[in-house]
DNA sequence: AGGACAGTTGAACAATTGCTCATATGTTCA
DNA sequence: TGAACATATGAGCAATTGTTCAACTGTCCT
């Protein structure tokens, strides 16, 4: 733990506000789960593909460049996570997006990144 | 690579059109590492708590109950994506938000992992 | 100068990640 | 039934991650 700073530093208040203020530990586990399924890549352009479309896991495969296996294991997290929902039919299994929340974010992730061209 | 599934899939069409809709893989990256940024919840409390506050690693250190070198080296990540910005005062060091969309992201974030209680 | 404090940094480590490869399941069709 | 296909899954592996620990830098104070 922390080596006890300095008791009487001028951020003591604002420390003291924060703690209380500061949401509890499962709401950042959460919102880090959401983040989590768009910090990589290839989960974030499985999500993109999905917005509006309904996909077997050869089309993503197809798409991506991307081996059969590391698809269906990328799906399978998100699964998990409940990012996307699926649909057998036949020999296939169609994948689309099961929250709404995580093509939102995926979009203004998306703009912010690109906006941000000053680096 | 993909073992080439069935080309007259009816969904070759769908998965051409995205092929050439597709942002490109920059894109995706660029994205994904601002996303890298939130997915952590030891990072998304430091930026949560740096939201409208300029604090000291010592402060930091405190709130999330953590090292002040775990702290640091958090810290660290987030200047070298450009995420946070610091100013040094005698012995502190005050980090502050050096980006504006990351503090966007992380509070829809939250909002939306919070809506989402079904799970 | 010397001690105390704030912060940084690198090495080390366990845990996790993202992929590959091989194999298994389940479906369609001849 | 058996071959071909779509997908899933487990083991294995290299790379990355998040933390700790110890050592280091730099600043303030006496």
């Amino acid at each position: 733990m922390s080596d006890k700073c300095d008791i009487n530093s001028p951020h003591e208040d604002v420390v003291k506000k924060l703690k209380k203020e500061m949401p509890d530990a499962q709401s950042f586990e959460k919102s880090a789960a959401l983040f989590k399924a768009l910090c990589d890549p290839t989960r974030s352009k499985i999500i993109w593909a999905l917005d509006g479309n309904e996909l077997c896991v050869c089309d993503l495969s197809e798409l991506l460049g991307m081996t059969q296996s590391a698809i269906s294991h990328q799906l399978s997290g998100l699964r998990k996570a409940n990012m996307v929902k699926f649909r057998k039919s036949g020999k296939e299994v169609f994948y689309s997006l099961a929250d709404e929340h995580i093509r939102i974010m995926l979009e203004s992730g998306m703009e912010h990144a690109n906006e941000k061209e000053d680096e």
